[in-house]
RNA sequence: CGGGGUGUAGCGCAGUCCGGUUAGCGCACCUGGUUUGGGACCAGGGGGUCGAAGGUUCGAAUCCUUUCACCCCGACCA
């Protein structure tokens, strides 16, 4: 089983399939029985739930408090925002019963056509409409402003292909909703939100991070702006791996949510919204991981140290016990997670495979000659180095390396990015390069035409239009039409 | 929703064209033993309504009809 992983390889053409078996054999997820739906398994969800306390931490040091809302949003919500229901209608799983009983036929269960909903229910897309609507009873005055609320929660959408943690038909996300006096506030929110996504990508996930604006055509559903942080996998391809709305009023003109300012006058509320999902861990696994299995970033990862004892006797494994005792003591101690891999029933050859695979950062190993020679094994996951190092401030040293390890993988993908990023000028050099998996810096005349163009001939979009860098004018690759500055083209998941 | 493909043990598959003993192999699992510094070996063992329904036949995993499910490639999307 573990052999065939070493087959895969991260070539354009096979890279879904060494992502998928990759997915399966490091235990972190399998298909479900039910269509377009995914088992996160223990192994996977302890990293999910590594991401969500640092996120969570992020979000309550940014003013934010968690509440929730309900699954079944009535389908008449969803029509309210005209946009917002055009963008979500084609992928709803939608509840029009209440009851089943058996069939009188004899043919098990069924559907009880007397129990018909008066109106269905749609399984939530997304919670804007519900949220909007809870607001609206929330708010009378500016000093009921802001309200700064995050939900943790799954949400479900109907999509046609699904590929595991990058678009499964239910997912598991986060979803914070606010709501601002001004304009100016909740722009200023949605894009301190974005900061927050970008830092926790680049020093937790040490996944390197383009912020940017979506483009029209790329834009959410009711949003006025969409901010996106995109990060490039080791294929070349582009995944949106966070996004933060600029609502504008658009959803408080739509359910009708209005407060009193100071000067005594009404006024719709302005609205932000913003999440990141279980796709952030497709992006963990396609910017690090290689042929051998996982590569976790130290901050992420649920375990940080894994140590193979290597004996024949249960006196030799009480021995190596003993002498690493101390040593696990102290790294606990600093908040690592550390393993002893006693069980009898595995060789250490298996052990050593099997954390590789799980993407442990650091693994030790240690054996009767070690105890001999006051040393142990010490291997790395990111370069899979190994060195015999003395035993004798190993905890030092393994804080060191876990520390290098989180700034090593980012510099990695930082550079295969920078590599693999360019500036291109003709449409016919676009079209050979974006085959390569490139992203592209060119210039585009602004329009949705032109985009559509592109992406029907390429298959690249507008990733986004990134914050910051070159902002120079120019003309259009296509059009030849002027262009306010260059935007960054990918093909993407 | 179009175009391909696959359903046989927990997983991965062979067998199907050309019907014929008790449906087979690898991994995993159980028992015993030997092993343990890179995915152990030997011996024994358990596990199957061959996706479902109907039909043809003395006889169906295999042929025919119907049907269901899933996967891949597109269009759609976090």
């Amino acid at each position: 089983m573990a052999k065939e992983l070493k087959n895969l390889t991260k070539r354009a053409d096979n890279y879904s399939q060494w992502y998928n078996e990759l997915v399966i054999k490091a235990d972190l997820a399998e298909q479900s029985a039910v269509r377009g739906c995914m088992v996160i398994k223990p192994y996977g969800y302890a990293i999910w739930e590594k991401m969500q306390r640092v996120l969570d931490d992020m979000f309550k040091a940014t003013g934010h408090q968690n509440a929730y809302f309900p699954l079944l949003i009535p389908k008449s919500f969803l029509s309210r925002e005209a946009e917002h229901v055009e963008g979500f209608a084609k992928e709803c799983a939608v509840v029009t019963h209440h009851r089943l009983k058996n069939d009188e036929n004899g043919g098990g269960v069924v559907v009880d056509p007397d129990a018909r909903l008066e109106e269905e229910l749609i399984i939530r897309p997304t919670s804007e409409t519900i949220i909007w609507n809870t607001y609206k009873n929330w708010i009378n005055s500016y000093r009921d402003l802001p309200i700064l609320v995050n939900q943790w929660a799954n949400v479900m959408r109907w999509e046609m292909r699904t590929r595991m943690f990058l678009r499964t038909a239910e997912f598991l996300w986060q979803e914070g909703h606010t709501a601002h006096a001004t304009r100016e506030e909740a722009e200023a929110e949605a894009r301190k939100m974005l900061e927050v996504y970008a830092d926790f990508a680049e020093n937790y996930m040490a996944m390197p991070v383009v912020k940017g604006v979506k483009s029209a055509n790329e834009r959410f559903a009711g949003a006025l702006d969409t901010y996106t942080i995109e990060a490039m996998m080791q294929d070349g391809k582009a995944l949106q791996s966070g996004t933060s709305h600029f609502l504008g009023q658009n959803f408080a003109k739509a359910f009708d949510v209005k407060f009193i300012n100071k000067n005594n006058e009404q006024e719709y509320v302005w609205a932000t919204s913003w999440g990141v999902s279980t796709r952030l861990m497709g992006a963990l696994i396609m910017t690090h991981s290689d042929d051998n299995g996982l590569v976790l970033p130290p901050k992420l990862a649920p375990i940080h140290v894994a140590i193979v004892p290597i004996y024949k006797e249960k006196a030799q494994l009480d021995a190596i016990a003993e002498r690493v005792k101390p040593l696990v003591d102290d790294l606990r101690s600093h908040g690592l997670t550390v393993k002893f891999d006693d069980a009898d029933n595995r060789r250490p050859g298996f052990k050593f495979a099997d954390y590789e695979l799980k993407g442990v950062p650091v693994r030790l190993a240690i054996g009767a000659r070690d105890l001999e020679n006051g040393t142990v094994e010490l291997v790395r996951r990111d370069t899979l180095e190994k060195e015999i190092v003395p035993f004798a401030g190993l905890e030092d040293e393994i804080l060191r390396i876990l520390d290098d390890i989180q700034k090593s993988l980012f510099e990695k993908a930082l550079k295969r990015r920078e590599e693999r990023t360019i500036t291109v000028d003709t449409y016919d050099e676009f079209k050979e390069k974006i085959e390569q998996g490139y992203f592209i810096l060119a210039h585009w005349d602004g329009t949705p035409e032109t985009e559509d163009r592109v992406k029907e001939e390429t298959k690249a979009t507008i990733r986004c239009i990134p914050l910051g860098g070159d902002d120079t004018p120019g003309v259009c690759m296509v059009t030849g039409k002027p262009s306010a500055r260059r935007v960054l083209f990918a093909r993407n998941y």
